[in-house]
DNA sequence: CGCCGTCTTGACGAATCTCAAATAAAGTGG
DNA sequence: CCACTTTATTTGAGATTCGTCAAGACGGCG
């Protein structure tokens, strides 16, 4: 009776950021039954942090299905109606927004534990895309039930501002990133940013794989895809980090920490 | 019994992105009898929009102060922790981002019936700070108030996530502006945003006065003072605009609205 | 094996920043 | 209210960063 947050196509749009070529099938609604919080891995990292076992068990009812999606299926696509929120399983997806002019930006890559979709609250719709950057998997949280949960429990409700702050949180970074710091200081930034968020998930912190293209990159710190390009061969050169197409590892972290602290 | 919200010191501090040259007084809290949503002018452009009579009746049991802010007085400052939004009554504030390493960028211009503060839910402090432009009134929002009636009343619930997501929404669209404008886009949208801000609230759309600095535009817009100031000059040269220190008036809307749609 | 999308690298130019100096406006104390 | 001090703004000239255009290399997939 709510297979409404799925209400996603899969074919080619006008403003699809991506070069999606071919039409795609509906994206797949997995079975509910897998769907558990209070037994999923990524707990801490994901919407339950913070909570007891109590509580993870209720966010349990919210969670009522997941979505399997290949690598350049669109989760979310600007304009459509806000019904869900999505917290990332598996796999990685990016956000694009795209103004009415056809600018787009990349505003975002998450990753697994990390939740998208919070922008379509106040229009009930969304103003963003949401592609996956590989094959992945995200829970659903149908918005109506988390609120209906966050009116009966505190900790939800706390849970829920957090998550919705953090998202604000987030942008302030990306927004003094863009205002204020150089090439080579947002790239280190960026580089860094990454080696943290994969490193409190248990992966490596110093050697890692771009998900996103040398453009998607750029457009997400504001650069054109040649500067990203010859940026990182710069590093390389400068024995910061190695790099070898998408494959990157970062060897000296302290000299990136300084390029993006230094004022000039 | 909560005179908390009101801790804000006055004194110079080490991250006061203004330069504030003499000590100053402690805020003033205002008697909180005036304090009343259900009866405030603004109604149709702050917290309440949207609300029924009976829903607004219920915000005034949120607000219980008001605080009374000179030019230059520091509402929030960065670090401190976060108990209340703040509604803007009358006049404006900035709120300025400040890195670790001293790095500052004006993040937010913000008119009468704008909410502020929604950054330090997440962390339980506030990362920006917030000062006054020119003698403003704050409604205090004390947050755990607000989560209260919001737990029992589905339309604050409703109330509070539009405005968080609002927040969010605002930052996308400075996103895009910093990451994908030119300085002339930037500024052109800019004066077309402050023009659709003051005309929804009974002010002239055409012409108003800049409250912040050239070089606080500069710093909200990711550019120089000199090449903020070298813009207005050339949009007076042009036509677009007339500007005389502060006052601005609009003249050719629709070449500035082309100027932020086209592509190069 | 060849095509296509991605990435690298070079050369050049435009946009923007930096530094500097003059002018205008605002704030301060008498 | 005036004279003085400080801050804000404008404008110019030169330097720098980054974007643009172009060509070729690389690599994965059919």
């Amino acid at each position: 009776m709510e297979a409404a947050a799925v209400a996603v196509a899969g074919s080619v749009t006008p403003f699809s950021g991506a070069t999606i070529t071919r039409p795609r099938p509906m994206l797949r609604e997995v079975s509910r039954a897998m769907a558990q919080c209070s037994t999923c891995s990524l707990q801490q990292h994901c919407v339950p942090v913070g909570l007891d076992m109590e509580a993870a068990r209720l966010l349990d009812r919210i969670v009522t299905s997941r979505i399997r999606l290949r690598k350049r299926d669109v989760l979310i696509r600007p304009g459509q109606p806000f019904t869900a929120l999505y917290a990332i399983r598996s796999g990685s997806c990016k956000t694009v927004l795209i103004a009415e002019d056809g600018n787009d930006q990349v505003s975002g890559y998450h990753i697994a534990g990390e939740i998208i979709g919070a922008d379509g609250i106040a229009t009930a719709r969304h103003d963003c895309q949401a592609v996956a950057l590989e094959d992945a998997e995200v829970c659903v949280l149908p918005f109506e039930r988390i609120e209906q949960l966050a009116r009966n429990d505190s900790r939800v409700q706390a849970t829920l501002h957090r998550l919705l702050s953090s998202e604000i949180s987030r942008e302030h970074n990306l927004m003094l990133m863009l205002g204020t710091m150089r090439a080579h200081q947002r790239l280190a930034s960026y580089l860094l940013d990454l080696s943290q968020r994969y490193g409190s998930r248990g992966y490596s912190s110093s050697e890692f794989m771009l998900r996103m293209t040398r453009e998607e990159i750029g457009s997400y710190l504001g650069l054109e895809l040649e500067t990203v390009s010859r940026l990182f061969s710069r590093f390389h050169r400068e024995g910061l980090i190695q790099v070898q197409a998408r494959l990157v590892k970062l060897l000296d972290r302290i000299a990136l920490k300084q390029l993006v602290a230094a004022s000039a």
